[in-house]
DNA sequence: CAAATTTCTGTACGCTGTGCAATTAATGTA
DNA sequence: TACATTAATTGCACAGCGTACAGAAATTTG
């Protein structure tokens, strides 16, 4: 059986752990942004000189991408794979909390794009979707491009939330953010763009969870089309 | 008539025009990757010391939001609204414009991503995907709904390109990213991530035309169903 | 106790955005 | 022609970043 206990190393105790490392970081990127997010910075969370980061990772980019797994791997999987609910419902689930999740740090999603997400938290994420795409009587090749699909719908969509999202502050609440919007939409000029200033309403709220079910709704419609059932 | 010539000012001539800065931004940006867009490399490309750039720019900010919206310009709007072909087809062929024009320069998707998109081209670029959406049969508020689908769906699918991409290089040719995504996806354990193993052949596809066509073409799909023709 | 090994720290280099004061170059007025 | 006014540019500086290198500290093995 794995024995917990490691094999009693060497040289000198480490003074914290590499989840402690992550962790910092995630206490960050939530506190002051992903800018905030330096190694200079989570040194100085563990109470560490900015070179002993580099014990636990090799550069920067490692770091982000153990925050980003982190992130991806506080998703419920199992409740998207059971076959309790409508298959709809369960990636509505999904995508919801997902959004609700990475808006919560704003920045977030930054952090996501800025790299592949190959680690294995995003593998499960896609075998799960493949799962349940399946479910819903796709192919094999057309479940995988469905699965695509919704992450660049999810991401996408949260990445342009963020945009424009001055980073470092906790993310005003959608309201006040629909009504900043409506407010800066008010100065475009009817002449030039009368669609747009027709529509201001629903433009404003582009940044909201109805918009957001909307858009996932359509390209759902477009993939159950796809079922062969 | 409007007056060229401006108005003689006072003060020193200026060395450059706002325009040669946007400029050698995207120089930069093609060359180097997004992170050599900064106010120094813009101010060495240009002959002048990194304060001189603030006359033209309140901060770097500013400057990523004029090469954005020079990016954003470059697209044609006339065939975007001509009745000539289908609508999806003039869909089809705006998507497929922006694509290869910002992953032309890896990086440029990160700064359409980093503040929101409030230009004038990019408005214009919304009230065309209104008209376009409005002449496919969508009411006022379902057509601007769907327009921002359709940004979310090609800024996302770019920007999932670009994230494993590593930023300085010229983008290499689909075929050789293709190549690169299917080695790495023989390292999947396949007791683990079954469908994933399966679908190896199609997820290795992912950066690719069809991909991004097809899901573009899911899209298209949900938002056709909801025109009222 | 000494040797070996790992981790942490001190220092340093080159890079970033940008604020402040002084300089340079152009124009308007006397 | 001389001077004042104004705008653009520069030099310098500061605080921050990632990270490479050498050495000190801590811990286990012999």
């Amino acid at each position: 059986m794995a024995q917990d206990t490691p094999p009693a190393k060497r040289g000198r105790k480490r003074a914290v752990r590499e989840d402690e490392v992550v962790a910092a970081a995630i206490r960050l990127l939530g506190a002051r942004g992903a800018d905030a997010v330096s190694i200079r910075g989570i040194a100085a969370e563990l109470g560490l000189a900015p070179n002993a980061v580099y014990t636990y990772f090799p550069d920067r980019a490692a770091v982000v991408g153990a925050v980003v797994e982190h992130l991806l791997g506080q998703t419920d999987l199992a409740a998207l794979t059971s076959r309790d609910t409508p298959w709809r419902d369960r990636i509505h689930a999904l995508a919801t909390d997902l959004r609700h999740r990475l808006l919560a740090h704003p920045g977030a999603v930054h952090l996501l794009l800025s790299g592949p997400m190959d680690g294995p938290h995003a593998l499960a994420l896609g075998e799960a979707l493949l799962a349940v795409l399946t479910d819903a009587g796709l192919a094999p090749t057309e479940a995988a491009r469905a699965s695509y699909l919704l992450i660049v719908q999810v991401l996408g969509a949260i990445a342009l939330e963020a945009a424009e999202l001055p980073s470092p502050d906790p993310a005003p609440p959608i309201a006040e953010r629909v009504a900043t919007r409506r407010e800066q939409l008010r100065a475009v000029p009817a002449h030039l763009y009368p669609r747009t200033t027709e529509a201001a309403d629903t433009i404003a709220q582009f940044v909201s969870d109805e918009q957001y079910a909307w858009g996932l709704d359509r390209v759902l419609d477009g993939i159950e089309g796809r079922a062969k059932d």
